[in-house]
DNA sequence: TTACGTGCAAAGGTTTTGCACTAGC
DNA sequence: GCTAGTGCAAAACCTTTGCACGTAA
């Protein structure tokens, strides 16, 4: 769960205004949990849900709630960046990338930390933040795979 | 260490022809061990060491190369898609990535394979593949913070 | 010889930017 | 009223593609 008002504390903090504009793009990602939107994803859902509004102003928002790490930027190297609000505050969380159908879930666990904790020791290298995305079919597309196995591939 | 008769075979295996612009694609990332190069970079650096080549065979170069599991190509979020020899066969290594000066470091262990089937027991993904990149700082930066550390920031 | 590969330039897609106008605070 | 924010269109990037020409097998 996303506090909307702790967000707008953050903008205050940073001096920076609370448009209409930003809070349309903030409320679509509180509308859509889970989900990992494009820019172009969000211009649409926002020209949808509510008015129609700038593409570069999505872009500038998506950027400005970036660096208020409101938001969490993340590349799933389909040539277009994508965004999640950032869940630092709670725990992070890893990808599932189905390389078949190309949904994207996500898998709560972090068992990170240990590790972070032995770079540090071996390789003096300070963690700040990690990224961990897994490759893989999902469960549907593994199914459908079963099924079609009697038949030859191709 | 990649044997290049092994490339060589692979390209054979797929009715490639090894042309002597995709050697030098090939040469130049040899030439670059733990380096993760873009097609940019790869084309400069073949043209500095042997000829003038085109920037769009260079894409095609290191898409073909990674079709053949040859390369691999990772995202740093910086916009642009790179690569690196595929080391499949000896093993998986992870990325510190160093948020202060960009430098970009392996990190040989792999210690995720409990957990991929950990996932495949609790959610039915068949994991395939694993990216994981930490981003903090590297060892030079962490001691440049140290000796600033009596200098108030900015 | 002939299908595959190359080079060039043009096109495609995403993201950034310049500038005049608008609107929070 | 100032300054930051917006919208639009142009530009900047990275990457892909069409086509005529060249070349490895």
């Amino acid at each position: 769960m996303v506090h909307l008002s702790s967000i707008y504390r953050k903008l205050e903090e940073g001096t920076k205004r609370l448009t209409p504009q930003r809070e349309l793009v903030i409320r679509i990602f509180a509308e859509h949990p889970g989900e990992h939107l494009s820019a172009e994803e969000v211009h649409q859902l926002v020209k949808r849900r509510f008015q129609d509004i700038g593409l570069a102003t999505v872009y500038r928002s998506l950027e400005l709630l970036t660096d208020l790490d409101i938001l969490t930027r993340i590349s799933f190297d389909d040539g277009r960046a994508r965004y999640e609000f950032n869940q630092e505050e709670t725990h992070h969380h890893h990808h599932l990338v189905c390389v078949e159908c190309g949904h994207v879930d996500e898998y709560g666990e972090d068992l990170l930390d240990p590790l972070e904790a032995r770079i540090f020791n071996e390789r003096g290298f300070q963690v700040l933040d990690h990224e961990l995305k897994f490759y893989g079919l999902c469960r549907n597309c593994v199914a459908k795979r079963k099924k079609n196995s009697g038949t030859p591939p191709k």
